[in-house]
Order: structure tokens, then C-alpha cells, then sequence
DNA sequence: TACCGCATGTAAACGGTTACATGATTAC
DNA sequence: GTAATCATGTAACCGTTTACATGCGGTA
């Protein structure tokens, strides 16, 4: 059960989509930073390092003038292997949104079956905690509680609905390219 | 710009609600755990006691038999002083679901301005995300970026939703405790 | 017998951020 | 002149988890 991704894992994954440098593995991390966290270079660089000592990941160093050279990595076999079999594990069943997400980023690396199970559980998992939450709900709260649950609950009634239809059109037998619904 | 809410200040605010012990606190925080993180013992015992050594709380030991006696903690005067200053002070911009949520769950220590900027804080942050997503969306993406991005799409528009709903109510005039939307 | 709930606490380990260093180029 | 972008890296620090210690009562 894995519930934390580390980063040193969730890289390697990004990796599988091209060669990155640690520079563009920030920018892209970056732009995704309102879902999940973007680590450091403080964090960043070392993870890199230590892929590449353990032979998940190889380098190419591309000099620049005026610029210290761009460290391009690219993932090897083994790295694709230790990768499929963290990807493939279970969830934890406590796992945060930002957990689920990380995992759903690196949908490319999972079968069709995979990608429907780790739909399928995080269904699972959401529609546990509202039906635990509406349960818990009569009770007399205070204020703040209330709200924050109102606004979970609303979160994840619009979780559920998304993953409906995601797993709805996978057993049409949509591929995964035409899962995402239109916005 | 407060961005992490440290667990000290946190539970700073629970102690608002009511005295609690440590142990208190984290069976709350566990009901709580889908939404937020809840702290382990070892941070929590320790937070207890560095607000107990500024002064921020007081203890009430009770004996009981057979068992370890139990720490009840009031926050102090200087305690709520110190909650007021740091509960009023603006949300980071990169602020994170959880961290919204924390802050939340104290709106019982907010006058109803407070509340009403906290919202729509929230709401200008949300908008703001959805906004540069969408411009972002129309560059050609890896499967499970779209992927998490539409579900990130779908659970920022619920979070829209309920904003605009909650800030209707308080803006005709709705006292706090009618915010909540009916679930 | 073994585990869970109650109830507190500590120390080591871990994973991350912050702050620093380097240095050229472009923009305000 | 000051800041931001590009591009890498290290070390100190910090907060948190993990694992341990203690100990009784109830239950499967």
C-alpha cells in the first residue's frame, strides 16, 4: 500500500513521457502546482541523483555557452520495470486527492485494466467517506465543521460524478484517449 | 501570507471550540482525516507543550485509575490573541485545498467579514486556476495529464459552486450558521 | 492469546524546504 | 540598478512520521 508518492518515484514516471532535464521536470511540476505539490530543487536534484546511482535513470549532458550544461535523463529498462511495480500496487485506502492525482498523471504507464481499478477504488474510497460523513452529519457540529464538511461533501459528490463517467465511457469501450470529458 | 498552517497554530484554534486533550484532538481530527491531514502523537504531544510554554494554553490534569490521567487544554486569553493575529492575516495565492479547509474549519474565530474575504479569497484563487488551465488546455498533453487536469477542472468548478452559493446567502444577509447548503 | 481502545510520552529517522553559491542574458 | 529567466548544485534546518515504551481493561 502505497499511500505517499515520493518524488524520486513520481519523476521516474514523469520521465517515461520524454528525457527531461531537472529544470524542465520544475516547470512542468509548476504548472500543475494548484493540484500537487512542486518539489524543490532542494529536493529535486538529489532525487535525480539518486535514480541515476541506483540505474533507473541515465544522463546525457548537452553543454551550453554561458550556461551550465542542460542534464538531460532519460529512463532505462530497469527504471521502467521498478516503476510498473510500484505503479501497479494498491492505493492506500487514506490516500488525498493530491495522492490520487499524481498516480492519475501517470495513467500512460497503466493497462486498461489498471487505469478502470484505480478509478474504480478511488470510487470507492470517495463515496466511503460521504457515506461515513452523512452518517456523522446529524450530530450537532460547530460552524467551521460544518462548512468544511458542506464543502468536502461538495467536492466530492463532483469527484464521483467525473469518475462516473470516466469509468461509464471505459466500459463502452472508449480507449483511455477518449476518456476525458469535454469541459 | 500564511501558506502552511503549522499544527501548533491549528490546534491553537480547535482549543476554541472547547478544552480537549491531546487524545481528543486526534479522534476529531481522524473523523476529519479525508479532508485534512491528521497529525500523529508525535507532533501533536509535542505542539501541546510548546503552547503550554508560551502560555497560549493551560492544563487541567485528571487523575483516573487504572489509566494514564488525562490533559485537558484551555486556550489562554494571550492564547486567543495570538489566534486572532495569525487567523487574520491573508491566505498564500498558492494556498492548497487542505490548507483552505484548515483555515475553514476555525471560521467560528472569524467576524463575518473575515469569513466573507476568506471565501472569496478562495474563489479568486480557484477562478484564477481554472482560468490559466483552460488557456493551457488547447497545447497538445500526455493522456493522464489531461486526465488530471479535467478532474481538477470538475472539482474546481464545485468548488465555484459552492462558494458563489455560500456567499449569495451571506451577502443577503444570511448569519453564518444558515450558510450551509443543504446536503 | 492476541489485539484494540484508552492515554501519554520520547528519540531516531526521514523527507522536505530554505537559503545559499555561481553566472551570463534580457527586460523594466 | 534590479529583477527575472535559465540551470545546476549543496548544507543546514525543520516539521513530521515511525517506532518504541508503559499499562490496564475488554473482547474475539
Amino acid at each position: 500500500m502505497a499511500n505517499t508518492i515520493s518524488i524520486r518515484q513520481f519523476i521516474l514516471g514523469l520521465l517515461t513521457r520524454q528525457p527531461m532535464s531537472g529544470y524542465d521536470i520544475k516547470c512542468f511540476l509548476n504548472s500543475l502546482s494548484w493540484l500537487i505539490d512542486s518539489p524543490s530543487f532542494g529536493s529535486l536534484y538529489p532525487a535525480l541523483h539518486a535514480l541515476l546511482e541506483d540505474g533507473l535513470v541515465t544522463v546525457q549532458v548537452i553543454p551550453q555557452q554561458d550556461k551550465p550544461p542542460r542534464k538531460i535523463y532519460s529512463i532505462t529498462g530497469v527504471g521502467r520495470e521498478t516503476l510498473q511495480e510500484w505503479v501497479r500496487q494498491p492505493v492506500a485506502s487514506d490516500a488525498s486527492l493530491k495522492a490520487f492525482l499524481m498516480r492519475l498523471i501517470l495513467a500512460s504507464n497503466l493497462s486498461r485494466p489498471d487505469l478502470v481499478a484505480l478509478l474504480e477504488q478511488r470510487h470507492m474510497q470517495v463515496s466511503g467517506h460521504l457515506r461515513r460523513t452523512a452518517e456523522a452529519m446529524e450530530e450537532d457540529a460547530d460552524l467551521g465543521e460544518r462548512l468544511a464538511l458542506g464543502y468536502g461533501v461538495a467536492v466530492a459528490n463532483a469527484e464521483l460524478l467525473w469518475l462516473d463517467d470516466a469509468l461509464g465511457r471505459l466500459s463502452q469501450g472508449a480507449v483511455p484517449a477518449e476518456v476525458i470529458r469535454q469541459v
